[in-house]
DNA sequence: CAGATATTTAGATATTTGTCTAAATATATG
DNA sequence: CATATATTTAGACAAATATCTAAATATCTG
């Protein structure tokens, strides 16, 4: 999980609204397209995403496949975040 | 200031690191392009989109135009980003 | 005022991003 | 095995983004 990669993640509203959704209960890619007006397939772009900054995690149930947030890492991400605004600069990250 | 002004505000590299810096001191606008790899008006790109987002402020002084973090909105900014890790579910986030 | 310095704006361009449709893959079940 | 269901992948495309160069604007100073 490179920092950049979760900044990017949180950086949309579907993505953001996926995290949201799976703080209440892990769910199918099913149930969780069922909640947002696109494809299936769109969905399944921004769920990579979110896979790639490690904010989420799959397990496969039969046919269906259940995400659920990697509690440890929205953790680290939390922190990531806060550091930005405390008042001591510890950051190290690098440009693009 | 709307949510997705900040979030994509701060989805930037250099964006983030502009705050960083500015956290330190406010600063004009050529001390901070002295710490970055790219032209003025690159930066000068960047700032506007970290005004946009509420995130600074500025102030002419004489032919300098010295930058601050508007630290109000910086608390408000971490508010926004904590409530997304928090364990109850508050933020209401238009899709896009 | 004229020239120097500081910063922003305008316009161009390459890359990234979010979305779609269509096709592929994986699993379950009759 | 054949078909149905769930999900992902591939490929295309429009819009957004980050960067650059060149020009414009603002201020200071002799």
């Amino acid at each position: 999980m490179s920092q950049q990669n979760v900044w990017k993640a949180l950086a949309d509203p579907t993505r953001r609204a996926i995290l949201r959704s799976l703080k209440q209960e892990s769910q199918t890619a099913g149930a969780l397209a069922e909640q947002f007006p696109m494809t299936r397939a769109s969905l399944s772009h921004h769920f990579n995403i979110l896979k790639n900054a490690d904010l989420v995690r799959t397990e496969r149930r039969g046919q269906h496949i259940v995400y659920s947030l990697n509690v440890s890492v929205m953790e680290d991400a939390a922190a990531i975040l806060m550091d930005l605004f405390s008042t001591k600069n510890t950051e190290t990250d690098e440009r693009s």
